[in-house]
DNA sequence: GGCCTTATCAAACGTTTGTTTAACTTTGCG
DNA sequence: CGCAAAGTTAAACAAACGTTTGATAAGGCC
């Protein structure tokens, strides 16, 4: 469990070519040259190429999950607060750590790796959870109108993992140089944020209608 | 281009075992034995794999794209049916070719593939276009608010794609059993237009609030 | 029938794949 | 030091990969 500097730096170089590759498009070569060890430290670390991407999730994975559980049982803040909080929370991680996320949503709709699978929706479902408690707090205060509490969840995330897995066409759209990750993520940050408050502000307070 | 049934019954295989296993994923006897055909026929038939991915996504291009721009021009229609149209429109289109627009938001997140890469932005802004029409026609009548055009286009997109690429996590979510396809999409498809035109209502009418 | 084009096939091609081996070096501890 | 454990390497492994080959069959046209 507990990894060296090298081994970080093996997922590290891993993660940047699973996310621009794909898994199976990256060979144990390419990271191994990449990462300027020799090929079989690979298997050496990690025993194979397939438990090399679940240790990367695992190591991934403990750097979330933490203050979204404080949120939801925070008494001071009010539900639409909670709620701009949860947004640029959300924005932040998916952004920052955009190559994990994306390499997530590609296995994710892979109908293989079942047991991975299993992991990685419980991960979700945790999250969700408590983006619901907030939901349902509002309600009960009378202050959320009825929403769609499924659909909202897959409104944001879906909304910021678009703008992450399409971004050559949202660069063509905001008229950026398509190979400028940084100014793209730099221009769409704050816009994301700003759009998903309105967005939410207006949805929750109006509700489903008829 | 005019392709014989047997090409085309290879490309619907390909588009299956693409969707679900990924590109890199899928070998061409995987194919080949999927379609009952032998190995040689796909070079013979398509040059080479990428050419057949090529050729997938050309074939099934031809079936889009027309209905959008007529609505775009229709006179007698006001924005907000436009709009319920539109969602209708792309829920239903997205749902019903899941597998094709799995393929294509996989390929357009990856980094290579840069004449695919090109083609694929150039359809999804035409597409664009003519909802940011739409969206521009009820803000100059004074119907609509002032909104991001480009992130609502994201959140229409996002939230469908989210439904298709994560379905297991929606599956649990709404208690349906992962393997059971058929079930869930016909609970998520009247779901998934509801929520959106909800969403869009009240985001399109309060506008972007800060 | 003769002939050219198209279709189909099993087999083989040369690479690349993920992984293992066996020899070597480095490290840390008594 | 001495020596076992851990780290590192080039080379080799079988399997799988995309593609090509050469042979054979079928169909249309003169």
């Amino acid at each position: 469990m507990e990894m060296s500097e090298k081994q970080l730096h093996i997922l590290a170089v891993a993660e940047s070519l699973f996310a621009s590759k794909g898994y199976e498009g990256t060979s144990v070569r390419d990271i191994a040259q990449a990462a300027e060890v020799n090929v079989a430290m690979i298997s050496y670390y990690f025993g194979s190429k397939e438990k090399l991407l679940q240790s990367l999730i695992m190591e991934r994975m403990r750097w979330a999950g933490l203050m979204l559980e404080e949120l939801s049982q925070n008494k001071t803040m009010g539900p639409w607060d909670k709620m701009d909080v949860i947004i640029d929370f959300y924005v932040d991680r998916m952004l920052k750590n955009r190559d994990y996320h994306t390499i997530l949503s590609r296995q994710m709709s892979l109908a293989q790796n079942e047991e991975l699978t299993k992991i990685l929706v419980d991960i979700k479902r945790r999250n969700s959870e408590m983006i619901f408690q907030i939901i349902n707090e509002g309600k009960e205060k009378g202050i959320f109108k009825d929403v769609d509490n499924e659909l909202t969840i897959g409104t944001v995330i879906g909304t910021i993992s678009q703008t992450s897995m399409s971004r050559p066409f949202y660069c063509s759209l905001l008229n950026i140089d398509r190979d400028d990750e940084e100014t793209y993520y730099k221009l769409i940050e704050p816009r994301l944020k700003k759009h998903l408050k309105s967005l939410l502000r207006a949805y929750l307070s109006l509700g489903a209608s008829e």
